[in-house]
DNA sequence: AAAGATAGGTTAACAGTGTTAAGTAGATAG
DNA sequence: CTATCTACTTAACACTGTTAACCTATCTTT
């Protein structure tokens, strides 16, 4: 196997398993039986190894939000499962979630397009639901690809304040999760005002 | 002034200049003109030291949005405007943002009651307007205070996906703005299905 | 085959980090 | 006048990311 595989390999568990703050680039190096100037030959620096990780871990969001939705469903079903396959994800590997959205590669550069691909490609899919949704009269949003985002912002902010420990301890994370998506979901329902 | 107040002060400007990442022990103290191990005579250590200035953030923080609501306006009015200050404060002082919602103080006390006093205020006058709706039939919500925190959870996130430049390019981020703010509170509103 | 370039690794070092242990000058108290 | 306490200091430890300089085996070119 390429050293280059094996740091990403001794990483990624080094990261789930510790968390992102006790990685360090002599530790990895440690693990991979090298040194740690070895990692520099095949990364740039620690920002381009976090990127990495962090394209592999978006990859395998994306396959799973891709999987969850196999084709059966109207619009709002389907973003309703969307939904649930984010908020699953994100609680059970709150570790890769976290390279995923919340650690920031310092200046970090604006979107770099092509490491993003995948990630945009969910966007994509996203917007095409919701604009299905749309035709079909059940959602009622402006411009789809906005709202797509809107959408994951949402979920990224719920999952933002359980996993950062915000949440008041009065509150039961189930319960918040579940009334969360609902209210979520219902920004997006056409309203039906009577006239 | 105390030695506690000037690491303090500044700490904060500091960190409002360059940012939470290039904030060190040892250049606060050389700002404060003091050796660096003083600075563990006040605070036990950097965390505590994080939590200090988090506190003080989010008073402020807590003080616009109380200021923001004067009384008038329905609960569907108010909501909004707290929403709008919320959205200001975060993007008008980002760093400051920062440090109450996304800086992580290693395994952080979950919720530190005394410390968060102002917060809990902020979220329980925000339980009472949504609470003040939903009697008057305006809003749709089943625990007015697991909503508040959900409505809050929500504009972080959409703060968060801003300040950390994870906003596609291809969308304007005012647009962005206005939608998701749109749609976070079509999701209190009640729905008036017809029957 | 000889010579030179290259790929992939090394050790040593720099400049920085949070934090602790031990020591010191000055005010205060008995 | 001595002892204690307070607020600070210097020196040091054990880390961190990163770079410079060096070594060695393999591949390429003459």
């Amino acid at each position: 196997m390429s050293l280059r595989k094996e740091i990403l390999e001794v990483s990624r568990s080094m990261l789930i398993e510790k968390g992102f703050g006790k990685m360090s680039m002599r530790k990895i190096a440690a693990a991979a039986n090298v040194s740690a100037t070895s990692i520099y030959l095949h990364f740039k620096n620690k920002d381009e190894l976090l990127l990495a990780l962090m394209e592999d871990s978006i990859a395998q969001l994306a396959e799973a939000l891709s999987n969850s939705i196999n084709g059966n469903g109207d619009a709002l079903y389907k973003l309703e499962t969307l939904a649930d396959t984010f908020l699953r994800f994100a609680l059970e590997r709150p570790q890769e979630y976290e390279i995923i959205y919340m650690v920031r590669p310092e200046e970090m550069p604006k979107f770099p397009k092509d490491k993003f691909q995948h990630i945009r490609k969910v966007y994509e899919m996203l917007a095409d639901i919701i604009e299905e949704g749309r035709q079909q009269g059940q959602l009622d949003v402006d411009d789809p690809l906005v709202s797509a985002y809107t959408l994951w912002a949402q979920l990224h902010g719920i999952v933002s304040v359980i996993l950062s420990r915000r949440l008041d301890t009065r509150i039961a994370r189930d319960k918040f999760i579940e009334q969360a998506k609902d209210q979520i979901i219902q920004g997006f329902i056409t309203q039906k005002t009577p006239v």
